[in-house]
DNA sequence: CGAACCGATTTGATCGTTCATATTCCAATA
DNA sequence: TATTGGAATATGAACGATCAAATCGGTTCG
């Protein structure tokens, strides 16, 4: 090791000043340290590896090819989980996986070849076999959403859609409008229904509650149009839409304007996620904080490293209202 | 190691076994891939890539946080890559630069640390140390789009906007259109200035050309939807525009919606990358064909990684036309 | 019949680090 | 003075693969 003969010290020591600093006099520790930065040396990572068992780095399955970009956070989410993975001394390996195929086989090749530690899931589906068998296998691993099917599974970081919504709802009423509707997707999807019991919850708060105005449609632009349509006819004058996801509420958006009606003065219109569809269209949402999200992820797959077992507990953060004019009910004239 | 033993050979067969078949008699050959198979027998990458000094992955930057994403090819592109990637056995490692930091450093410490053999670089902007840094120092790399400064710089390949736009612009003509308008982006930018061109040389042969017919606006909805307006005015009644952008492409469609003129069947648009936003607003768009390009891309630097010297001559590639609603005619009545 | 050759296989060293276990040195204690 | 203890540092082995060179059998040939 060049370090160790510049400073005169065996290779050990010099490990020592990386990895155990307390283990070193304060003398010696300095003149390496100056040593390792003179020489700018970092340690190789495959020896590491090879010594450790373990790779410092994580697998993230990327949406399937095809699979719907528009108003979807996860790409964002990988950005944010790239940018926190550092600080955690991670690093965050993309694999794909064919919808044919058995979903499991890369995750064991990951493994087993010593790429990954342990796994970063998003978008479990009902009856996903990633979580059992992760688990069953005392594979690391955490997930951006509830484990819905199984409440034993801890190790998941989400977002509130259940009080984001009532918190949207709240911002419409406070903004002046008098009834609030909800877009949602067909029932049946936990994501969907706990944001619908959110709206519920919150609207039917108010006097001019109406459980009829709502309406269902999938996650589609042109659907969500149709659908949105006659509950924004029965909204005018007043009235305000929050929708399930940024992707529902463009629905509505495009909807508004074949209407005629204008957006925000005449009709609120609130999303959720926060994407960047609702930024060009100038739709408020309900922002999911998705640092926070993925440093607390990184922070309780860190904890499985270290402990060898699931951190207790999942973690439900807030999701925050992100004004824009869609929700404001009239420029204030001077 | 266990195949060994169970194959009773020596270690040492067992690679040649997996590395250097041709080297073992047939008969050694076929019983120890049985002894692999059935142990499922994975080499350990940690081990390979000390001892072989590779890491077999590249780094891909992702996105700053905060970078628009609408209407944005690369979160698409990176599945690809990531997909082929695996053909090519490579894993891709994302990693995020600080925008007020130095950009190389961190490609610096990747390399250093042994984590990738290369990178696979997009959105090279005018003057980006990045392609003359990695070139200088032997690092395998290549760019998903021209590197324009210097065309001594070989690794890269690349959409022909040119003819991609050609291509959208005789298809409108085919269509019935009569003139074809183009919304770009401001001068100056080459990708811009190439597709604007591609419009002005297949739209000059038209009889009816009009450089007039001609719009620029930033990467943005709201204010593409402002400059295509006027423009869209002129095109009424069997004109089409052609845009840089599918984002370009969709402030148009808004535009074309609030002038109350019917899209498709009285003006056409054909927008450019063949985004999800194309795909949602039932837009005409030019597809990259991102998967070829990715695989290109993949055979480029492994030729990098086996002759240690870049491969001669970038690469041009087709867009295609996916026709939508956007620049049909007339749905043919019966 | 021995030398030379050849394909098939094995052996020893090595990649760069960390772990487990020495060793060294020095001060405090019996 | 000899003993013990502990902090600081050094040494040998190991992680799991590949490389380079050695070995082993068996042919061929002079």
């Amino acid at each position: 090791m060049d370090v160790a003969l510049a400073a005169g010290v065996s290779r050990q020591t010099v490990s020592n000043v990386i990895n155990n600093p307390h283990r070193v006099a304060p003398q010696t520790l300095a003149l390496v340290a100056r040593e390792i930065e003179r020489l700018g040396f970092k340690p190789n990572r495959a020896a590491q590896s090879l010594r450790r068992r373990k790779a410092d780095a994580l697998g993230f399955q990327v949406n399937a090819v095809g699979e719907r970009r528009l108003g979807n956070i996860l790409d964002a989410f990988l950005v944010e989980l790239t940018v926190s993975a550092r600080r955690h001394d991670f690093h965050i390996v993309t694999f794909a996986v064919d919808s044919h195929e058995d979903p499991i086989a890369e995750y064991e090749h990951l493994l087993a070849v010593q790429m990954v530690d342990g796994f970063v899931l998003t978008s479990t589906r009902h009856a996903d076999p990633r979580p059992g068998w992760l688990l069953a296998n005392g594979v690391p691993f955490v997930s951006f959403g509830r484990v819905w099917d199984d409440p034993s599974f801890t190790s998941w970081v989400d977002v509130d859609g259940f009080s984001g919504v009532g918190a949207g709802v709240r911002h419409l009423f406070a903004q002046g409008y008098d009834r609030v509707g909800f877009l949602g997707w067909p029932e049946g999807s936990p994501v969907g229904d706990d944001r619908r019991a959110g709206w519920l919850a919150a609207a039917g708060e108010s006097a001019a509650f109406d459980a009829g105005l709502q309406a269902s449609s999938p996650q589609d632009v042109h659907a969500a149009a149709a659908a949105a349509a006659p509950l924004l006819e029965s909204l005018r004058g007043g009235g305000a839409l929050i929708c399930a996801s940024d992707t529902l509420a463009l629905g509505a958006w495009t909807a508004l304007r074949d209407l005629g009606i204008a957006v925000g003065s005449d009709v609120g219109l609130v999303g959720f996620d926060d994407t960047d569809v609702a930024e060009s269209f100038a739709i408020t949402s309900l922002r999911q904080p998705l640092a926070d999200i993925a440093d607390s992820m990184l922070d309780l797959i860190a904890h499985h490293g270290r402990h060898g077992s699931p951190a207790p507990g999942g973690q439900v953060l807030q999701p925050i209202v992100v004004q824009r004019a869609s929700s404001t009910r009239k420029s204030r004239k001077r």
